[in-house]
DNA sequence: TGTTAGCACTTAAAGGTGGAGAGTGCTAAC
DNA sequence: GTTAGCACTCTCCACCTTTAAGTGCTAACA
């Protein structure tokens, strides 16, 4: 069977309402409110065809039509009309990153926020992989208990979050020197670099070689998202939604939740080259709940990862709206990030005129 | 009217048989289940005047007893009998502290998965106040953006989350110098003091002035917990108590648990004194949800404080468990301290030696 | 005076009934 | 291909009845 314009139009007429209303869609309100040259009779056919075509089903013989996982994707690739923000929500977003400092790990926080307060649903955010990032600098801070400090400055960020272990009769000297020599060995490697050929050099390190393994190492443990570089937003936002009156499926989607390992694993999948990634029910994926749509967009400007941000909640989600927020952010942060690296080219010119 | 000895045992009965069953308790289960020597209609009589004390309530005339919040103090206070772990529930602990490492955040992490693992209900930690640390290092590492990381080891563990303006014209080396002169001055002092007096200092401090005043601007965010101080574990536990089978409940619930500010609130309180507190319903406190109850522990050893550990959740909660569980924590953790503190001291005489 | 048996009373919860309303599928006519 | 008409199905709600649980009260008892 082929699905003429009439079933594409009714189709999305579906979705479109059940979307905005929560109840299952019948012939006669389509009839009347959106097709009025022809009957409800006629929209029955083309529903009951519909159905048959894997793209609607019924509760029950007298409920209306409720659109399936098949018709959203539908929805999506073909039908959907692109919504626009209102003033006041693309107002939202430019003064949400107007003052930001320049912490990564803030704007992470303010982005998921933004989205979610825009969109009404839960966001996900995970900031860029410090694995792709360069070493710009490396330091050793000895904490006296027999460990270090490994603060790492990269081109994007600073991470401090790795202790390594140092060796009983290394003296804080001894330290500094071989914090130096590690940093001049890395510098402008990226992470990634590193924690590959790492372990040759270790070989090569004679004094400092256990410490190396230390650093080398720790440097692992960026190869994932780590624990705190997932940031989740409005978990109590799924009340606004009626799917999530039902206590059972609160508690399903709260568990999700509660495994930030998880988290990451849903969010961040395999959409390295799609820029919007919509994954709605359990498109295959184990971890997403069948109940439940992922929409995420991993941002980039100039080659540069800038994060992978999202929204997960009930199938029935509104994704125009959601697209365009995901889409509008995207924009406000590729600008601030052009204008970051405006500002550092300037500033690292005059540090070389000195 | 008097409460006989009697009246006491019936109460401790029914809020006994209420914390295990979530069923209100009738005259004739007391009867039949616990005071076999009189009849039901006996214990009716008590349980009016019991009622008519503002002990018990009643939905309606044929549902049995429920406790008041007056009847959970008055049973904390003179009626539970203390509950014992179980040999499991010990082993758990012990092996949770076991091999941990030094890191007072980790353990923070650790104490609250233990205390929401064996109590079954959400547990709220928060770490002891940096505020009344002394500061035993301090170094600015350049960030090279005009910022620099501020990263102060203190007697308890290092501070590496907050970051300082510099100005246009100080180069590495300088920061290097204010870093050290900073360091010196500060050394052996706590926090709160260096906030306080800190202002005073500034002025004397000629050239790095303007970092000083930074450095001791961002100490004052360590006045309060930070956001990251405050560990929540197991809000999907709530789901496991028949209380929370309503949508409305859990709204409430997780509204609460979303704000990390108003946690560590309702969690610190005026607690200083009391090792363990117990607040039931809204004993007064705005941001204690009415239908909630929350029991904390302030740890300390040696003066120290350890921070203050708890658990949230429902009124009907199992107070002998988790006062048992957050007694034996306490213990594992005042351990943990000596044994800690024991090594320290060792490490320190050896490096007199040396 | 405290305790008890007995009984009437109250209430929630569960189950059944019937009508109203919504929506469909089908058929026959256009 | 479209439509009007109608029988059919199903949910929802309001209402009722029954059942079980538990109480309060009273009168008798030790």
């Amino acid at each position: 069977m082929k699905m003429s314009d009439r079933k594409k139009k009714i189709l999305q007429i579906v979705v479109d309402e059940y979307i905005n209303t929560a109840v299952p869609v019948s012939s006669k309100s389509i009839a009347e409110k959106h097709l009025t040259d022809v009957s409800s009779a006629t929209v029955r056919n083309e529903l009951a065809s519909l159905e048959e075509l894997g793209y609607l089903t019924q509760f029950h013989t007298s409920g209306g039509r409720v659109p399936s996982p098949q018709a959203y994707r539908f929805y999506i690739e073909e039908l959907m009309q692109k919504g626009n923000l209102s003033d006041s929500d693309l107002d939202y977003i430019d003064r949400a990153f107007a003052d930001k400092s320049h912490d990564v790990e803030h704007l992470i926080k303010s982005v998921s926020e933004v989205i979610s307060e825009l969109t009404d649903y839960t966001s996900v955010a995970i900031g860029p992989h410090a694995d792709a990032e360069t070493v710009r600098r490396l330091s050793l801070l000895p904490c006296g208990d027999g460990r270090a400090l490994l603060v790492i400055m990269t081109s994007e960020r600073i991470l401090r979050d790795s202790f390594i272990e140092i060796p009983e009769n290394m003296t804080d000297e001894d330290l500094d020197s071989a914090s130096r020599m590690i940093g001049k060995l890395f510098a402008g490697k990226p992470l990634s670099e590193i924690r590959e050929t790492g372990e040759a050099a270790i070989a090569e390190f004679g004094q400092y070689r256990q410490v190396m393994r230390e650093v080398v190492d720790a440097l692992k443990s960026y190869a994932r998202p780590r624990e705190e570089d997932v940031v989740l937003t409005g978990a109590d936002k799924i009340f606004n939604h009626p799917e999530y009156e039902d206590i059972g499926n609160v508690k399903n989607f709260l568990t999700v939740l509660s495994s930030k390992d998880k988290l990451a694993d849903i969010i961040e999948g395999e959409n390295d080259e799609i820029q919007i990634n919509v994954k709605i029910g359990s498109s295959g994926d184990k971890d997403v709940p069948d109940d439940c749509s992922v929409v995420t967009a991993t941002y980039s400007a100039g080659g540069k990862n800038l994060g992978t941000y999202g929204v997960i909640g009930p199938i029935r989600m509104d994704y125009p709206k959601v697209i365009a927020v995901l889409e509008n952010v995207g924009k406000a942060l590729e600008e601030l990030a052009k204008s970051r690296k405006k500002e550092k080219d300037k500033c690292d010119h005059e540090q070389e005129g000195k």
